[in-house]
DNA sequence: ACCTGAACACCGTTCAAGT
DNA sequence: ACCTGAACACCGTTCAAGT
């Protein structure tokens, strides 16, 4: 994990991390199957990190903005393990218990066990996929924000006008407020959700 | 493209490409700085493809699902494509002229453009967050099916009783009914934030 | 200009051999 | 049981040399 956070998911090598433990490569081996579980460890462990218990007096909006702020801060401080993120390694213990948690949150919200399911899914999505993207990228960096502009206002304006006029609007919009925006709409849309199954509840 | 669709994206090595155009590695970089350009280059065509422009006679939020419909099906039928998807590479021209586009629709919703850019880039990493991590999962599957529902009614019940408790629930959920109830939430929250937007205008 | 052959500095993984 | 040294089959990239 030291490694990870000081020289990158590139560095995550096997060598590397033998090197770092005071070994050779191949005893890595006996301790961890491939480097694949070395992986899947790494991003569990971090995930343990991430997942505190948000304040026991909030709705469970509150509660599931503050888990998710919580989870995107712990990722975007730790790039290298937002990096390894992938689809099949939600199955270590601390995944699950974070899954279990979500899942208690939206049928205490009033969703069925299914649709919970698929709500606090879907933030995970949101959540993991907003920190992926936005890898290696400081919106707070004027920099940053000054070359951004200039790339959407040297773009062709006939092939795409609206990302040449709004330029500066653009450029302004750094990946927290996207998220902000994001999540904002992603909870709204559940509370409709949840207003809905309330009517057509027997 | 061809070698990436027939035998995935770990087979998109330097010399594969270079075989499969009949020539040595060395030359693919008279062609191309680096991988990663190669990848930046591929990546775009996909989305190209994928970004065709939905039926006239719909409401922006159908034109938003359906695009997003399209876009997810492009990137399942081609799963090599979406493992290479990153943040980095939302650069290329056929990028661009969808994001062109659903900026467009968003500030034709009544959102400002800075709170259309937020939209727009929200239900892309949904998108591609949700295809990202149900890579290699078919849902569809009976078999993968009952292999969820054993896995979730094998854990410890005390660290997770929902998952145990819901297995049934869970495995039936599969990642297309995710995808749905994820994107008919965000489109939900739009129109929250459009309708509240509408309100403070000056 | 474009291509080749050969090399460089890396990977993950395996395995007989040691203790 | 755990570790080592050495190897195997790969990577991306570079570069002098050819045409």
């Amino acid at each position: 994990m030291a490694l990870l956070d000081a020289r990158g998911a590139a560095a995550l090598t096997m060598r590397n991390v033998a090197e770092e433990l005071g070994c050779t490569q191949a005893s890595l081996y006996r301790h961890v199957r491939n480097r694949e579980e070395l992986v899947t460890l790494l991003v569990d462990r971090a995930i343990s990190v991430a997942s505190a218990a948000p304040p026991e007096d909030a709705d469970w909006a509150e509660k599931a903005a503050w888990s998710a702020h919580r989870f995107r801060a712990h990722l975007r401080r730790h790039p290298g393990v937002a990096s390894l993120l992938r689809g099949t390694e939600r199955l270590g213990p601390n995944s699950l218990a974070g899954m279990n948690y979500a899942l208690g949150l939206f049928i205490g919200a009033g969703l069925s066990p299914k649709l919970a399911a698929a709500a606090a899914s879907s933030l995970a999505t949101f959540v993991i996929g907003s920190v992926h993207f936005n890898l290696g990228v400081d919106a707070r960096d004027p920099a940053e924000k000054r070359h951004r502009r200039r790339l959407y206002r040297s773009r062709d304006a006939e092939a795409v006008p609206l990302l040449v006029q709004h330029a500066d609007a653009l450029a302004e919009l750094g990946s927290d407020d996207e998220f902000e925006v994001g999540l904002t709409a992603l909870l709204a849309g559940f509370r409709v959700l949840i207003e809905n199954s309330d009517g057509t509840r027997d």
